[in-house]
DNA sequence: TTATTGTTTGACTAGTTTGTCAAACACTCT
DNA sequence: AGAGTGTTTGACAAACTAGTCAAACAATAA
């Protein structure tokens, strides 16, 4: 890869960069719709419009390239998440969390994808990353423990594992991106209009998860 | 493949079927792990223990091998759910739902993942198989959606869309599969004693989806 | 202008992988 | 025993794909 200076950007410059962020982009949407193994470099070459050599010009071999996508991808994921308010009930945080979790899959649906294919292939680099950010002070993922110890607390919810909350929550946001033509083909409105379907789907889990189903309230260990 | 004829089974024709099943289940293992394109047919071959060209002599193609093994896969999955009991509360229908289908994921994991796999890469065969299971008078799919709607008739739940409910708890029930090495690395538990994990989870899950987080009762919409 | 540096191109290679085929084999039935 | 059927084997071919390389090219700096 080209040592860039930190001088004045010049056009040969800016045509490298383009090249590689092109050949980034490109190959995150070969790789997201074909897997690591499914996808040709031939293909990713044509999608970003350049010659296949230059893909290994730019990421010496095939997995180079893919790591170095997966990496950056899997942080801007992350990184996606805001932490949520320090005051407030914590109906509130939780109703930001399913939102916003929601919304950024929704956007990010490639990079979840990704994670969860990275997942079943084995790979502890997801893990390796969540470990780190919910043992880094002030990150989303921590603040989101805190809130929930604080809310078990405070007596404004039953005492609960926030890890296995987080994880249900996690869970019941990310999967239906997951297995999206099954779930277009189950629910009319999600194959009609996608987008109402995942407000619909807001508005669910808050009240399942904060309300529960029972009608009655019961008390419980 | 051969014409095995109705009559007494020959020693022949029963060579032929313990290929067959080797085969099938080795490929189960490999497409497993592997996935479609990164498994090899060699390696099906080695796992099965047998010369690579009778690959090709039980299931015409790669392609073909794959299908085969998946339709089975997925028929057998769906099949291995039973009908919530007809009576009874709906709490305790739901609690069997959630232990069920935990434990049947557990059991067939090399299954789930396939499935999830298969709707990543956009195959609408899981959606297809559901729909009849959904349309399909008597089925466990159709028996609980059923049992959804007389439990918010007779008032014991809230309103809710059977079908988000349920893509609530397949989604909370199967997630933690397909994101094993990640769970494992999160949660201290599932890494030293998996089994236990799951019977926590099995508690949290059906605590969080009937009574809710929440201690005190608010009315909603 | 010319040398230098980094980028792009087309041609090539080496290895892998699916799929085919004809011959060898095993078993059954007459 | 011998014909016939289905199964197994080893050798082969055809296609594809990642990765290499040297030459052509473009831009800057001296």
């Amino acid at each position: 890869m080209a040592d860039r200076t930190a001088g004045r950007t010049t056009s040969s410059e800016q045509d490298a960069a383009d090249t590689e962020t092109r050949i980034f982009e490109a190959a995150l949407r070969v790789f997201a719709r074909k897997g690591r193994d499914g996808a040709r470099l031939q293909e990713i070459a044509d999608e970003a419009d350049i010659h296949r050599p230059l893909l290994h010009y730019y990421f010496r071999t095939k997995q180079q390239l893919y790591d170095a996508v997966a990496e950056r991808l899997f942080n801007e994921f992350l990184l996606s998440f805001d932490a949520p308010a320090e005051g407030g009930r914590f109906a509130d945080t939780l109703k930001a969390f399913i939102n916003h979790y929601i919304d950024s899959v929704r956007q990010h649906r490639h990079a979840a994808m990704w994670m969860v294919a990275e997942n079943m292939a084995g790979s502890p680099i997801l893990g390796e990353m969540l470990a780190r950010a919910f043992a880094t002070e002030g990150s989303p993922q921590r603040a989101m423990v805190d809130a929930v110890e604080r809310a078990v607390a405070s007596g404004e919810i039953h005492p609960v594992n926030p890890r296995q909350l987080m994880l249900t929550v996690v869970s019941a946001c990310v999967f239906p991106f997951v297995t999206l033509p099954t779930v277009k083909m189950m629910n009319p409105l999600a194959a009609e209009d996608f987008d109402a379907y995942l407000e619909e789907r807001k508005e669910h889990l808050f009240e399942v998860i904060y309300h529960g189903l029972a009608t009655r309230e019961v008390t419980h260990a």
